[in-house]
RNA sequence: GCGGAGGUGGCGAAAUUGGCAGACGCACUAGCUUGAGGUGCUAGCGCCGCAAGGCAUAGGGGUUCAAGUCCCCUCCUCCGCACCA
């Protein structure tokens, strides 16, 4: 019986996550003001604190969290009670990217709306979150599928609309078939639907909104330029994606027509050397000669099906040139030849104009090309070399060569085509151009292109504008109507843009949800028939809904001020925040999110809403989290979930180990074992700490060197955390650094209330190993805090500074080599002069008998660092 | 093909500036302890070797007293882009 009620009392002694993380969980919950960011407006005391913003970018509401989730919020949470330990105002909110597609998908599965799957999805992932401890704070709570919300991504529809940053056209759009609705540029992945990369995207001809990214083509791309906090990674990413080229457009006139074919080049330099023009298959000339020409259109049909089978295949790269000549001819406008145009596989329909001029000797490209099918080379382009240009002008006077018998490497000390350079390189052969630098022709035959109206200088750009409508029903409703007979100076049917008095315009509930094309609320009388808000008269609403990345382009603004009732927030508390300070989220967003919200702050600046023309001033992209080798999914059937292993090791544990595993920024092979493994040592924490406390406190310090030892590894440790939260995010040599100083306590513990570390010292290790622990493990901390006695919450005391003078050595190893290798390793005073560790090297008898009967060469000490001496 | 990140024990990793390679943890081995259940402690643990010693950071070359780290070449993995005129 005795023995039993002992064994209970152990039992509640020892390290019990499931005990202690409910317990401060529900008094965190209990207290709103724990988390809670200062003066918003940024008035008051918070005004002598300065602000940081720490973000995590918001999940869809699936119903579960993922590691993925885990590891990204244990980096932000780290952060975030690390800068409320020094002093800082901080906003750490958390909201919901709500609207979406597989909430539909969950209302046809399960015949649930989506507005209550979504919202019960919320609930849990809430909870979730709070069981896993996260410093948010949740009155600025922001769900985008909310009226409160969405009326604001309305409201920015129409300022945009009234500045013609919105706006609507008839293009060929991506559709995807599996989501029955469009995509945007950026949604397609290798011609596949971001969402189902088994489901090939098709072009669909459409009406469609628009939203004018283009604008801000330039000043997105120069941003970048100074945007030293984001990863180079995303950085490259998105000017690969915005794709800005310079160059020229030419008119080339066709043969016996009165039709002109524009060619987008880089090289107009080269022009002289274009022996064809080519057309991509979807060319609007390229039909016109079809439509007269039976063995072209077929011809034609036959290149647009393979280019489709090879879409469908994947390996759009493996696809072989081809082409076909018209049997037409264009006019080069610079040197009124005639050149053969032919329709090419090569040319895309979406670039430039979608035809090229073709110069075989200076583009790797046409050269394969001219190879395949005989067309002629000509060089007019060299190095600038005298020699060689006069030798070359000599050899290539008014000869077309064919690529075949142009063996000019060979023999002759001349490049091999295609010879590419235009630094250092000259025009010949070109006219009133020859002799000028690349670089100098292009300009002026721009010029004179556009002087003699057959061409202008001009910038292309692979970003195109942002298409934002979806044929969806669980999305912001687009706030237009259109007006059926049509009032005053307008066309029956035409477009009219709601007033801000009628936002929001709301989702009706109780929508039938159906996989067929189309959106679902064209399906329904009362929101589809409305009256015209200019004339009164019958009006139909637009049935289209947004593209979900417009909730998430401007959510962290409403964090700001997420009540506000009158505007999408208050400018004041959004300039007192912004930029964001850190922002922390997976790569996998860099050309999508990244890119749109970046658009929208810009769009906000002209509207005067903020000052800052950047979101955010620093991004961290985190590592995937992957087992047994693979990214985790349902299909490989290697997924870990977390409830499972806070269930099994805590929260704490679970956290801590997605920090330790691995540095953040890289991919993390999720162990078990090691959760496991931290979890013991969060127990023996527990163990030392609460042994401590529950013990005598007065010592009398017998042992001044263990003393010292366990001083200077705190003050180490202290600076190593310190340093790193402001550097280079290594958490994972930060928790093993707080292991090396509980192994120091523990090797500490039989005497350590006995009395050998004396009382103050004592208390100041375990007052200090508590709040480091803080940012990691904010359950046990919280738990140590309070059996340690300590006032209020440990994440609002300050965090210790670490003391130069402690934490300094008093000696030092130093490793001693004989031709590079090492023989033994010394003791000196730390900042011993080179003679004198010189002298306690050669003092040694391991290196005395590697000397024996050498000659010393040469000896090298680095004070601090080692002794090398090089023997014969 | 182009661009980026990587390649270090059985595993995750460390080495921030060219200066003892493998900190910290996992797994494993041995011993002690505990004893109804992921316990605690001690010791060992890169490879070869009884040892002395030798070898080792994808492979090869180089610079240097000294290279995981700098330079050149090659191979492999992952990510992004991919006929962008």
């Amino acid at each position: 019986m005795a023995e039993s009620v002992q064994s209970t009392s152990e039992a509640q002694g020892r390290y019990n996550p499931a005990e202690i993380e409910p317990k401060w969980q529900a008094r965190w919950d209990a207290d709103a003001s724990l988390y809670a960011a200062e003066g918003h407006s940024g008035d008051g005391e918070a005004r002598a604190k300065p602000k940081f913003y720490c973000l995590e970018m918001l999940p869809y509401p699936s119903g579960q969290l993922h590691m993925g989730h885990v590891r990204n919020y244990a980096i932000g949470d780290a952060l975030a009670r690390f800068m409320w330990m020094r002093g800082y105002n901080v906003l750490h909110p958390m909201g919901w990217d709500a609207f979406g597609l597989p909430a539909e998908n969950a209302a046809l599965k399960n015949d649930t709306p989506p507005a209550e799957w979504t919202l019960a999805n919320i609930a849990a992932m809430r909870q979730q979150m709070r069981r896993m401890g996260l410093s948010y704070d949740w009155a600025t709570e922001v769900t985008t599928c909310l009226p409160e919300y969405y009326r604001w991504n309305q409201w920015f529809f129409l300022k945009m609309y009234e500045r013609g940053l919105a706006y609507r056209k008839k293009s060929k759009v991506n559709w995807c078939p599996q989501c029955a609705t469009v995509l945007a540029n950026e949604q397609v992945v290798d011609g596949r639907c971001w969402r189902h990369d088994d489901t090939l995207v098709e072009q669909r001809d459409l009406t469609q909104w628009f939203l004018r990214i283009t604008k801000y083509a330039d000043e997105l791309l120069d941003g970048l330029d100074k945007m030293d906090g984001w990863p180079e990674k995303v950085r490259t990413m998105q000017r690969n994606w915005i794709g800005r080229s310079e160059g020229a457009l030419v008119d080339f006139a066709v043969s016996e027509s009165s039709e002109k074919i524009a060619v987008f080049t880089t090289r107009v330099d080269t022009i002289f050397g274009a022996t064809s023009v080519q057309l991509a298959p979807e060319h609007m000339v390229a039909k016109g000669f079809a439509a007269s020409d039976a063995a072209l259109a077929g011809q034609i049909e036959e290149m647009l099906a393979q280019q489709k089978a090879a879409r469908e295949s994947g390996d759009l790269g493996a696809i072989e040139k081809h082409g076909v000549d018209t049997g037409k001819f264009a006019i080069n406008p610079f040197n009124g030849e005639l050149v053969p145009i032919w329709v090419a596989n090569y040319i895309l329909a979406d670039y430039g104009t979608g035809a090229i001029m073709s110069v075989p000797a200076h583009d790797e490209r046409d050269f394969e090309f001219a190879n395949k099918y005989g067309l002629p080379v000509r060089r007019v382009i060299v190095p600038r070399d005298k020699n060689r240009q006069q030798q070359d002008q000599e050899r290539n006077a008014g000869v077309l060569r064919s690529a075949q018998n142009d063996n000019v490497s060979v023999e002759n000390p001349v490049e091999q085509l295609p010879y590419t350079a235009k630094d250092d390189a000259v025009l010949i052969d070109s006219g009133q151009w020859t002799g000028e630098s690349c670089i100098e022709a292009q300009k002026k035959m721009a010029a004179f292109a556009k002087a003699n109206g057959f061409g202008s200088a001009t910038v292309t750009y692979r970003l195109k504008d942002w298409g934002v409508s979806r044929q969806r029903y669980w999305g912001t409703p687009i706030p237009m109507v259109y007006c059926t007979n049509g009032h005053a100076g307008t066309e029956p049917g035409g477009v009219v843009a709601l007033p801000e008095s009628a936002l929001p315009v709301l989702l009706p509930a109780q929508v039938k949800i159906t996989q067929q094309g189309g959106s679902p609320l064209g399906r329904v009388a009362d929101f589809v028939n409305t009256a015209c808000p200019v004339c009164g008269g019958p009006a139909r609403r637009e049935t289209d809904t947004m593209d979900t990345f417009v909730d998430s382009s401007w959510y962290f603004y409403r964090y700001t001020d997420a009540k506000n009732s009158a505007a999408p927030f208050d400018s004041a508390k959004a300039n007192y925040w912004f930029p964001i300070d850190q922002y922390i989220g997976g790569v996998e967003h860099a050309i999508l999110h990244l890119i749109y919200s970046r658009f929208w702050t810009k769009a906000m600046l002209d509207l005067g809403l903020i000052a800052n023309d950047e979101p955010a001033a620093r991004l961290f992209t985190q590592g995937m989290v992957i087992k047994d080798g693979a990214k985790m999914s349902k299909s490989k059937g290697n997924v870990v979930s977390p409830d499972l292993m806070i269930e099994r090791y805590g929260a704490d544990a679970t956290r801590m180990y997605a920090l330790f595993a691995a540095p953040p920024d890289r991919d993390l092979e999720w162990q078990e074992e090691g959760v496991a493994g931290i979890s013991r040592f969060l127990a023996r924490v527990h163990r030392l700490t609460m042994k401590y406390a529950a013990t005598a406190k007065e010592g009398v310090g017998a042992d001044a060197a263990a003393e010292a030892k366990l001083l200077r590894t705190l003050h180490q440790t202290i600076a190593k955390i310190t340093a790193d939260f402001s550097g280079r995010w290594h958490f994972n040599t930060c928790i093993a650094a707080i292991m090396i100083l509980v192994n120091e306590v523990a090797a500490a513990e039989p005497p350590m209330d006995a009395g050998n570390i004396s009382g103050p010292v004592i208390a100041e290790v375990f007052r200090n190993l508590t709040l480091m622990l803080a940012p990691f493990a904010p359950f046990l901390a919280a738990e140590l805090w309070q059996a340690l006695g300590g006032e209020g919450a440990v994440f609002r005391v300050a965090w210790p500074v670490a003391d130069a003078e402690l934490a300094r050595e008093e000696e030092m190893e130093i490793p001693v080599q004989c031709n590079g290798k090492l023989v033994t390793v010394i003791k000196v005073p730390v900042g011993s002069d080179a003679a004198t560790i010189q002298a306690a090297a050669l003092a040694d008898a391991k290196v005395a008998a590697r000397m024996e009967g050498k000659n010393v060469v040469k000896t090298i000490v680095v004070p601090g660092k080692l002794v090398n001496i090089v023997v014969r």
